[in-house]
Parts: C-alpha cells; sequence; structure tokens
DNA sequence: GCCGGGCATTGATTTGAATCAAGCGCGTGT
DNA sequence: ACACGCGCTTGATTCAAATCAATGCCCGGC
C-alpha cells in the first residue's frame, strides 16, 4: 500500500545519452540509419522509461508530446468504441514505434502487455531534430509507408477473412516478426492473452479458443500451452491465411 | 476498333512543367508545401497522366515505379484474396497520393472510378529529390501519419462496428470529405457503386442497400436517387457512427 | 418508342459466428 | 496442502447478416 498508482506503472526514469551504443533494438529501430555522431544527438534527447504489466503509456484523445521507441517488452494499441467494444490496431514489438500516427491527437491508446522499456522523444524536439537528421526523417517515412502497408493488410484480414483464416494470418505474422528478431524456429511465444488476439482480429474469445483447437485438430499446429505455439505445417498455414 | 486497350486506359500524357500554378488541387496537396521555385523543380520531374472509367492505374505486386497525385476523379484502392473477395482498402479524392505505401512492391491495386487525372511522378526520382526539399517530406511524412490513422480508424469500423454504424460512418466521412473541398452543403453526391461501398465496408451489396433504406425510413437521409444522399440529421448520423 | 442490360432494391432462407452458460486447469496466495 | 480466481476451453442456443432469388428502375442503343 506504500506505492502510490504512478509508482506502479513507472517504474525508473533515466537519462538516455551514452546508452544507445549498447541498446537491444540499435539494429532494427528507427536509430539504425544514424550515425553515432547523430546517435548523439538524438541520444541527448531522450528518456528511457519503464511500465509494469497493464499499464497505460499514452491514451487516445491525449496532447501527442512524445514519440517512443520501444526497447523491451510488447504493446498493444487500442481504440475503444463508446459502448466499450474495443479493437487492437496492432501490436508492437521490440524496435517498433509508437506515436507516429497523429491528427493532432493519439489516435490510440498504448498498453504494455507485460513489463516494457521504452526510449522517449519529446515529439516538438525530436519534429524539429529531423530538418537536421535528414536520414531519420528518411526513416521514418519508411517506417510509416510500412506501417501503412500493415494496416491495409488488416484491413485486407477485418473486411474478407474468415475466423480460421485470420487465425491462420496472425500465426503466420507472428512467426515473420519471431523470424526478424534473428529467432528461426517454428516454436512461437504469444505475449497477449486470447481476449488481445479476439480484439485484433475482430472476432471473440471463443472463437479464437475454438479456432485454435480447429488447427490442432487438423494437425498445422501444436499448442505446447496456451501461449506456446508450435506451427507442424507452415505451407498449410499460409495457405489458409491467403484463402486458397 | 481502331483504337487499342492501352490508349482506351491512357488518353493524353502531357509535361507538367509551368501547369502546377493553374492546378486544381494546387492548395490541398502534396506541393501545397513548396514555393514556386521549388514547385518547378518538382515540376520538372512530374507528367500528367489520365485514365478512363474503371482503368487501372497499378496493380499489386507491380514494382512501384511511380508516385502519383491525383488532381481530378476519384480512385479506389483494392486488395484481392486468391479466391476472388475483395476488400476496398481506401477511396482517394483529388489532392490525394497513390504510392506511397510500400513494402518493395505496390501493396494494392489503384483503378479509376469515373475518368481521372494524376500527376505522376518517377519514384526514384522524387525520393532523391526529398533529400533537396527537406519540407516536400516532412509534408510527405505527415501524409503517411494522416492516412496511418484513417486506416486505424477503417480497423475500428471493420472490427467491431455494425453494419448500421459503418454505413452511417461512411456517409458521415463523405460528409467531411465534402467539407474539406469546400463544399458546405448537406448533400453528399457517391462517385462509386452500392459493390464498392459494400467491399469498403466488410459487408454486401445487399444490406449496403437495406442500411440505406433503414436509415431513409428514420429520417437520417433522403436519397435523391442512388448515389445523391441528402443528410437530414447530421448530429445522429454522427451518434450512430460512434455507436451511441 | 421499345428493348436490353446493368445496378439497386426487396424478399425468403440459410448459416456461421456471437452470445449464453458451464466446466476445467493451473498458478497464487494463504 | 488447499482453496480461490483467472483464463482458457467446450457445449448449447440465438440471431444477424450472408446467400439465394426475384423484381424494379433507369439509361443507352436500336
Amino acid at each position: 500500500m506504500q506505492t502510490s498508482a504512478q509508482s506502479m506503472s513507472t517504474i525508473r526514469l533515466v537519462p538516455r545519452a551514452g546508452l544507445c551504443q549498447a541498446c537491444q533494438v540499435r539494429g532494427i529501430a528507427a536509430c539504425a540509419s544514424l550515425d553515432d555522431g547523430d546517435l548523439q544527438r538524438l541520444a541527448a534527447i531522450a528518456t528511457q522509461k519503464e511500465y509494469a504489466a497493464e499499464a497505460t503509456i499514452f491514451e487516445q484523445g491525449d496532447e501527442p508530446s512524445f514519440i517512443y521507441n520501444l526497447t523491451e517488452g510488447h504493446v498493444r494499441l487500442t481504440k475503444t468504441l463508446a459502448n466499450g467494444r474495443r479493437q487492437i490496431i496492432g501490436f508492437v514489438y521490440p524496435g517498433g514505434m509508437l506515436g507516429l500516427a497523429v491528427h493532432g491527437a493519439y489516435v490510440c491508446s498504448a498498453e504494455a502487455i507485460g513489463p516494457v522499456k521504452l526510449c522517449r522523444f519529446p515529439r516538438p524536439r525530436l519534429l524539429s531534430l529531423l530538418d537536421e537528421l535528414p536520414s531519420l526523417k528518411t526513416r521514418l517515412l519508411d517506417i510509416a509507408a510500412d506501417e501503412l502497408g500493415d494496416a491495409q493488410e488488416q484491413m485486407l484480414l477485418l473486411g474478407r477473412k474468415t475466423p480460421l483464416e485470420r487465425v491462420a494470418s496472425f500465426l503466420w505474422r507472428q512467426h515473420q516478426e519471431a523470424i526478424r528478431c534473428g529467432d528461426s524456429t517454428l516454436s512461437i511465444d504469444l505475449p497477449m492473452k486470447r481476449a488481445d488476439i479476439a480484439d485484433y482480429l475482430g472476432t471473440t474469445i471463443e472463437t479464437v479458443s475454438r479456432t485454435f483447437t480447429k488447427l490442432r485438430a487438423d494437425g498445422l499446429i501444436k499448442l505446447e500451452h496456451a501461449n506456446k505455439v508450435i506451427i507442424l505445417d507452415l505451407d498449410g498455414l499460409e495457405e489458409l491465411a491467403e484463402g486458397l
């Protein structure tokens, strides 16, 4: 009872300068485009922050004061309708950016799935620094274009795929993501709960669960336990995902 | 029979230099960020193209050789699944960009809804010009961030809204778009067919039609004819769209 | 003016996923 | 060790939207 609600969510806050060279996500994050000198300048405006599991990093509608780079853990981006219906817009993995998509206010909320570490940049200072770091601006444009492509793929999923195809697509992408992080096994760790998967795929917990069961029955996957999936038939999964 | 299939779709192609000052979308397109001198440099690499109704401007999977700016008419962006199911990712209005979202290839196809005019830029030349026109690069980043926000809003629609809410959201946005173009009436012209609306909203032609009928019965809209809607209760429409 | 075809609307029926409702398994804290 | 609770799975039922099927309307060609 001695810790306040705030200290529950924000565990540590340290200046960032000098730590970048050692950063876990140095090679895949936005800052990968920078040489050591420019990295120094970026690091000068950055602060490292940590949040506990389930903490809210920012809220839909908030003034967008910061842009973040996720260094450890997983984040979900959510939008919520008046009556409580929730849609998960995306999951963010280590190396990903938060807070890029903005029309005057954050368009979605960001919540830590497990404990996370972030690199935080004051938006105005980062934006003005962009004029002096053109390679970073280019990189952000590339990142935004990639995210736009991902969003469009998700619209196809939500608008036109069956629940079976949605789950297969989800697992396929989780596998691709694991590869991108250097993990080339067919074993997938799901950091999020069934409710998160359901809200991401535009369906329900029950349907997600039944679909996992069906994929297992059909021999496409094995469920080591609820949050660990082994892919047995990667090609079959991809075919399902593409609606073949 | 004397005209080939190609000349059916590509009617005219003229150099663009010098025409920008007179451009219809000068004030709202990406080039709005440029002064006259920089505009000259951009115009030097642009070509004006026209396409007939239903023509394909580029195809999902094509090498992304060009970036386009729509000057007249309307475009739909589509993705298609193996078995023919189609999702419309977005509609583009005069002043909008085509071909920004790319992972090595166009991620969707672009099709003219009616006759269209476009300003076409060779992608490599535009990208290298960006290094000399930082304000344009910033503008493109802003546009990409806006489109990302729109895409996220659409994910909420596709994942969690009812057909009634989807159609209400669609009409509300069409109205907002009309305002952006300086048209402040409550009368909306729909350039696209019911099939396009259905594929955009992740539903069917029949459901779209029934929903229009219901909105009319409930006194929220009037249907002047199939492609002309008069909004009678803008607030009611917005409430529906937000799920209240 | 009349015919034909494309597009929209309306109606009847089916179906697949949401909802409602138990159970189960596992980790946590007492 | 035990009980509690949370998260996942499984089963039964409902229901909304997709599908199937006609009909109507408007425009363009003959």
